[in-house]
RNA sequence: GUCCCUAUCGUCUAGCCCGGUCAGGACAUAGGAUUUUCAUUCCUAGAACCGGGGUUCGAAUCCCCGUGGGGACGCCA
C-alpha cells in the first residue's frame, strides 16, 4: 500500500473553528497512526474573504493543539506551492485537459464542468457505499477568472498525491462532484472518509462561529490545556471502543482508525470538555503544571524567578485546580499581602457563631507554636478547640478566611506551613482589624 | 422542494456487521460515606434501544415504512 498522504485544507476566511480543528486533528491522527504525511494546504481562492490575520490564527491554533504539519506553509515540501493562490498555472493546465476532453465549456464568462449524467458510487470508509447523481453542470472557473473550490480541491489532491480525504460529513454529497472530476482527469481516486459534524450544545444545527466554545482561540485565552481540548475533540465522533476517554495522545494515535469513527453527529458539551481539562491538569507533572500555571498567570501575578516557595505553592494548589481561569484568585494571596477579603465568602463564614472571637483565641496558640508543620499544627488546633469545648470547624474556616480572604482553596494546614508564623500572624492581625 | 446521511440514558458513547449478556462506560444530576478546614476520593440511585410493521423460537442488532435530527443543492469553501 502506498504511503498515506492526508491533507487539511482550510480557507483562511474566519477564525479557527472547533469543527475545522477536529477535521485537522483526525487527519493528523491518521497520518501519525500510519506513519504518513500530513499536508497543510491553504485554500485561498476567494480573494474577497481571505485575510492574513486569519491565516495566523489558524497556524497558531494548530501549533497550540500540537498538530504539526509535514508539508505546507513555512515548512515547504516537494508538492508546493501550498497556497492555492500561487497555483494558478497548474489550474490552467488542468482546465485545458478538461477542454480537450470536451468536459469543460464557457458560459456567461465562467467555465462549467460537464457532468457525466451517470450515478456515482462513493465507497466511504465511514459511511460505506453512497449513491448519488450529479444532475447539473457546475462552474469550475468564475467569470472573474478564478478557479472554484471543487475544481482546485480535486486538482490539488491529484497533484499532491493525496491518498485519503478525511473531511466533514457536510461534504458527503459534494463528493459526487469530486468523483466526477477525478474520473474526468483519469486520476486515481483517493479513499474518502467523512466524519460526523459537531452540533450546537443547544438549539438547532451545527456549531457556528458565534456559539460558545466554537473557536479554538477561546480555549487558548482561557488557558485550557491544549492536550485536554485535543483529547476531548478526539472523543467527539471517534472512540477507542474500550471505555477509555482520558488518554495520552500517543495511545490515541496507536488506536486511531476509521472503524472507530461514529456515523451520527455529536453535540458539543462544554461541561464534559471542562472535565477533560480538569483531569489533564491533575495529571500534569509538577514541572508541567508550573509551566502551564506560569502561562496562565502571565500579566496577572508576578511570580518572580523559580524558587522553592513557588514550587510548594503550586504543589498544594494543583490538586484543587479545576481550571486555569481560577488560578489567579487562588494564588493571589501567596504573592500579595494586601489580598482582598471576598465578600460572599465573608457572608458564609459569619453566618453563625462568633468567628472573630475564635480567631482572637487562636492568636496566642499560634504565637506559642514552635512548629508550623502540617502534622504538628493540625492536631494542636484540634486539641485546642476540644479544650475550649468547641468544634474545630468553628476555628478552621475563619482562620482560612483570615489568611487567604477566601472560603475555599487548598488544604489549610499546608498553606499555614508554607506561609510561616510571621506572615500568618500578620495576616490574622490584619484580618482582625479589617473585619471588625 | 429535490437529493444524501443518521437514529441507544439529558449529553458523548459501547453493544449492531456475525440476532440470545440484568443494554456497559463517561459527563451531568440526586443521595450517602470518609476527611474535625478545603477539596479530593469512594459508594449508591435515577436515567436509553424513536414509532409501526415484518423475518425469526428469539430483534437494540436483519428488512420495509413512517417520524425525528443533520447535511448538500452558490460564479462560498
Amino acid at each position: 500500500m502506498d504511503k498515506v498522504r492526508v491533507r487539511f485544507a482550510p480557507s483562511p476566511t474566519g477564525f479557527f473553528h472547533i469543527g475545522s480543528a477536529r477535521t485537522a486533528l483526525f487527519n493528523w491522527l491518521y497520518a501519525r497512526h500510519t506513519g504518513g504525511t500530513f499536508v497543510l494546504r491553504i485554500e485561498d481562492t476567494d480573494q474577497e474573504r481571505n485575510r492574513e490575520e486569519y491565516l495566523n490564527i489558524l497556524k497558531d491554533g494548530m501549533r497550540w493543539l500540537g498538530l504539526d504539519w509535514d508539508e505546507g506553509p513555512e515548512v515547504g515540501g516537494a508538492y508546493g506551492p501550498y497556497f492555492q493562490s500561487q497555483r494558478d498555472g497548474i489550474y490552467r493546465e488542468y482546465l485545458e485537459i478538461l477542454r480537450k476532453r470536451g468536459r469543460a465549456y464557457d458560459k456567461d464568462g465562467a467555465v462549467f464542468f460537464k457532468v457525466s449524467g451517470e450515478k456515482q458510487v462513493l465507497h466511504d470508509a465511514v459511511y460505506g457505499d453512497v449513491e448519488h447523481l450529479e444532475e447539473k453542470d457546475f462552474p469550475i472557473f468564475r467569470s472573474n477568472g478564478t478557479p472554484v473550490f471543487h475544481f482546485v480541491n480535486v486538482v490539488d489532491d491529484i497533484c499532491m498525491e493525496i491518498t485519503d480525504v478525511i473531511r466533514g460529513q457536510d461534504h458527503l454529497t459534494n463528493t459526487n462532484k469530486h468523483i466526477e472530476l477525478f474520473k474526468a482527469f483519469g486520476a486515481p481516486m483517493p479513499r474518502f472518509a467523512h466524519i460526523p459534524l459537531i452540533l450546537k450544545s443547544e438549539g438547532h444545527g451545527k456549531m457556528s462561529k458565534r456559539d460558545r466554545g466554537a473557536l479554538i482561540e477561546e480555549y487558548q485565552q482561557k488557558n485550557f490545556l491544549p492536550e485536554a481540548v485535543r483529547n476531548y475533540l478526539c472523543m467527539l465522533g471517534w472512540n477507542p471502543k474500550n471505555d477509555r476517554e482520558i488518554m495520552p495522545i500517543e495511545e490515541i494515535i496507536s488506536l486511531f482508525d476509521f472503524h472507530g469513527i461514529v456515523k451520527s453527529n455529536a453535540r458539543f458539551d462544554e461541561r464534559k470538555m471542562a472535565h477533560f481539562n480538569t483531569e489533564h491538569i491533575r495529571a500534569l507533572s509538577p514541572e508541567k503544571f508550573e509551566k502551564a500555571a506560569r502561562e496562565a498567570l502571565r500579566g496577572k501575578i508576578d511570580l518572580g524567578p523559580d524558587c522553592e516557595y513557588i514550587r510548594k505553592v503550586f504543589a498544594v494548589c494543583q490538586p484543587k485546580v479545576s481550571n486555569m481561569e481560577g488560578l489567579p484568585s487562588m494564588l493571589d494571596h501567596f504573592f500579595n499581602e494586601d489580598f482582598p477579603f471576598d465578600e460572599s465568602a465573608k457572608e458564609k463564614i459569619f453566618k453563625k457563631g462568633e468567628p472573630l472571637a475564635r480567631l482572637e483565641e487562636l492568636v496566642d496558640l499560634i504565637k506559642r507554636a514552635d512548629s508550623f508543620e502540617h502534622d504538628i499544627l493540625y492536631p494542636q488546633i484540634c486539641d485546642f478547640a476540644a479544650q475550649n469545648g468547641k468544634k474545630a470547624s468553628e476555628y478552621m474556616p475563619i482562620l482560612r478566611y483570615a489568611i487567604t480572604g477566601q472560603a475555599g482553596g487548598p488544604d489549610l494546614f499546608s498553606m499555614l506551613e508554607i506561609l510561616g508564623k510571621q506572615r500568618v500572624l500578620a495576616r490574622i492581625d490584619r484580618a482582625l482589624k479589617a473585619l471588625k
